[in-house]
DNA sequence: ACCCAGGCATTGG
DNA sequence: CCAATGCATGGG
């Protein structure tokens, strides 16, 4: 077991307890994500070895930097270098908001909702196979379930570390959710049809080498004319696939019930909208739709809207 | 028992 | 493009 520090400074305004805990749905603990006493925590999967980091904020919202500490498996200088770039990837600390604070100071609903939360980047998932497979789950299921469903299978699948008796897991591979049976799958709380598409999904992870995770090339449209080829992914998850695991500041589920509700409220005084309103009515925030949707999400999730 | 929840696939207008 | 339908499953 070996021990190594580093260091990252994410692009101001950073709010870290804010985009952390994002990542952790505000709930201290999250499947592979934890925020505890500030430090946000995730088991790193180097390439078949597992890392776990562990974060803290020393600096400010304005002046931001991250002290990351890494155990495990780490040799290299190479290694810590791998190691940070993919927390720096997690956290989103390269994304830039100033041009996305511009478009809400037209929008005082939002405008609320973006000073309230000011410096809160877009977490993002370690693989287009993650952010595929999290939002499976997460389809048409409370809150609550999803959340039940998402950490039995990680801490099923999941690769594991433990550390000062404390169990850290990461995100499952692809080969691992694919030697389950869809049997065992259901026993985990998956309907039949989850169940199948998950397998289908990580088949689709491993064939063709790589074809999943070599998205980031590609436009929008293309990548959603990729991923929805895969069964049991619709507009919806390829939507999330865009914003989760590519990044994408523009992209926007326009099904989504939730985000239906909270337009519907802030904007149309409960008013019901069609899909194609609700979309009609986010060009308002392009090309920074994603980071609209996550504040707004934000506000609902911590009871502000 | 009933209805809803951060959908998908299919079918019919 | 939009609406309706069957599917599935834990929670209120």
């Amino acid at each position: 077991m070996e021990m190594a520090e580093t260091s990252i400074k994410p692009r101001a305004p950073f709010d870290f307890e804010l985009t952390a805990g994002y990542h952790t749905y505000f709930r201290g603990r999250y499947g592979t994500d934890s925020l505890d006493q500030g430090v946000y925590r995730r088991l790193l999967d180097l390439g078949g070895r597992q890392v776990l980091a562990s974060v803290r904020s020393v600096g400010s919202i304005e002046a931001p930097e991250l002290a990351v500490e890494f155990l495990g498996e780490v040799v290299s200088s190479a290694d810590v270098a791998a190691a940070a770039q993919q927390v720096a990837w997690l956290l989103g600390a390269d994304q830039d908001l100033s041009p996305f604070y511009q478009i809400a100071r037209e929008d005082p609903a939002l405008c609320q909702v973006t000073s309230r939360f000011y410096g809160m980047h877009l977490p993002l998932t370690a693989s287009v196979f993650e952010a595929l497979v999290l939002a499976i789950l997460g389809q048409q299921v409370a809150t609550a379930v999803a959340r039940m469903v998402r950490t039995l299978l990680i801490e099923t699948y999941g690769p594991v570390l433990s550390l000062n008796g404390e169990t850290h897991y990461a995100f499952p591979r692809p080969h691992s959710l694919l030697a389950a049976t869809v049997e065992d799958l259901r026993l985990l709380k998956l309907s039949q049809r989850k169940a199948e598409y998950v397998r289908g999904i990580a088949e689709a992870a491993l064939d063709g080498a790589g074809r999943l995770e070599n998205l980031h090339g590609l436009s929008d449209e293309e990548v959603v004319e990729r991923v929805t080829q895969l069964l049991g992914v619709g507009h919806w998850t390829a939507q999330w696939v865009l914003v989760r695991a590519l990044g994408r500041t523009d992209a926007f589920p326009s099904g989504d019930l939730a985000l239906q509700r909270a337009i519907s409220q802030m904007y149309f005084d409960g008013e019901k909208l069609t899909a194609g309103q609700i979309e009609e009515f986010s060009r308002r925030w392009s090309p920074y739709r994603a980071y609209a949707t996550a504040y707004l999400f934000t506000a609902l999730r911590t009871g502000m809207a």
